[in-house]
DNA sequence: TAGATTGTTAATCGATTAACAATC
DNA sequence: TAGATTGTTAATCGATTAACAATC
């Protein structure tokens, strides 16, 4: 049997707005139990163009019927299909500090297939205390622990200093992907994915948008 | 005197990858005390082309010199006055939970102009604890703490949840901006700003990344 | 049926890249 | 001077939007 979503490529900004739209309508549904969408209701809701909502859903092959619209279902169920919420993947914490304690309780990554199974820290007096049900584990026991439980993506929430030594080790660990949440650049080499949740460029666009909005007024 | 940064409309696309060269040209900087840097040494980092990395700089007001490139100095100088990182704005977090407190000791906002002054949390039991030098005020306070300290920004750290309902008593209250950690969106009146810091975004990327390898290998 | 909404092709728009003269 | 690098115009590319026939 073949399976119902076809083998896509996608962009960067469309599993963004994918992202967008499955939010909404998961809200939909849960708050007002509405079994269809037209494309017209999300883009008016994420503010965009209908045609740019059809185009993506039927880029990740979800069809609509006219006069009536999407099935919320269908459309939720194969943005998870098509983005693999349904895969399972393990990764690993490395630094905890508060942030990295806060991502250690954090319970919504496994909604999307991510399982935290190890902690990692530099500092020897963290060493065997527990955060989320995990122990910490000093950095040397990062390569067995990515052999053994075959460890994906590393979880960096070290200080900006540490993040490339962090890094490097991580990748010579074996994960396939780091996610970043230093406010720093990475170097790695071709093949290890790098995403970046640069609190800072946040912080730039309030700081923009503000300054604008005073220059404005 | 003429100010030497024109007046600019930045993209959100640009504001992000400026960001990018401000970190990376103030790391060569710190480790390398290098002077200038050419267009060609920035693209090759961030890995896009060097014509694109004259264009921002351009758009801000920066001039190279042939054969010599950018003066570092001037170009992060630019880029923070153009961002507007020199001036002060004022926040307040809404939501102490493990997220709310790692922000409310986080002591990076300040070097992007941020100043937290004041945490706000739903849970009467947590009133008057203190995070980050800041006491915990109920929900209630907002509007005052907002019109008497002149806050910009509210930076939800609540559960999902509650996200509408604080984003609306913040908007109420009359905040400018609102920087949303929970997951979920949110609908505000035109004029005020929402940036989005949705973790499953990552997740999502994340999750499409290792599907796709796994497809591919 | 009539009409709303889809799916898709064509047109537009903007962003990125190529090319190259100007310049230090 | 020769040549590397800038600044900028022109060309390309891709993404978004408009238009509209197909369809339920």
């Amino acid at each position: 049997m073949e399976p119902t979503v076809p083998p896509v490529e996608l962009k960067h900004a469309t599993v963004e707005r994918l992202m967008h739209y499955y939010h909404f309508i998961s809200e939909q549904v849960e708050t007002s139990g509405t079994e269809t969408v037209t494309s017209g209701e999300i883009a008016k809701l994420v503010r965009m163009d209908d045609t740019l909502v059809r185009k993506d859903l039927a880029a990740i092959g979800v069809r609509g019927l006219p006069r009536v619209g999407f099935r919320c279902a269908a459309v939720v169920n194969a943005i998870h299909d098509v983005l693999g919420f349904g895969r399972k993947y393990r990764g690993v914490i490395i630094g905890v500090g508060r942030m990295g304690s806060a991502m250690a309780s954090y319970k919504g990554f496994a909604k999307y297939g991510l399982e935290v199974c190890a902690l990692f820290d530099l500092d020897p007096f963290k060493m065997g205390l527990v955060g989320g049900g995990n122990e910490i584990l000093p950095l040397s026991k990062l390569p067995e622990v990515v052999r053994d439980q075959d460890v994906s993506v590393a979880i960096l929430t070290v200080p900006a200093e540490a993040a490339q030594e962090v890094a490097d080790a991580a990748v010579a660990a074996g994960v396939k992907a780091l996610w970043n949440f230093a406010s720093t650049s990475l170097s790695v080499p071709d093949g290890v994915f790098v995403r970046h949740e640069h609190i800072s460029v946040g912080l730039a666009e309030l700081s923009y948008l503000l300054k604008q909005s005073s220059d404005t007024a």
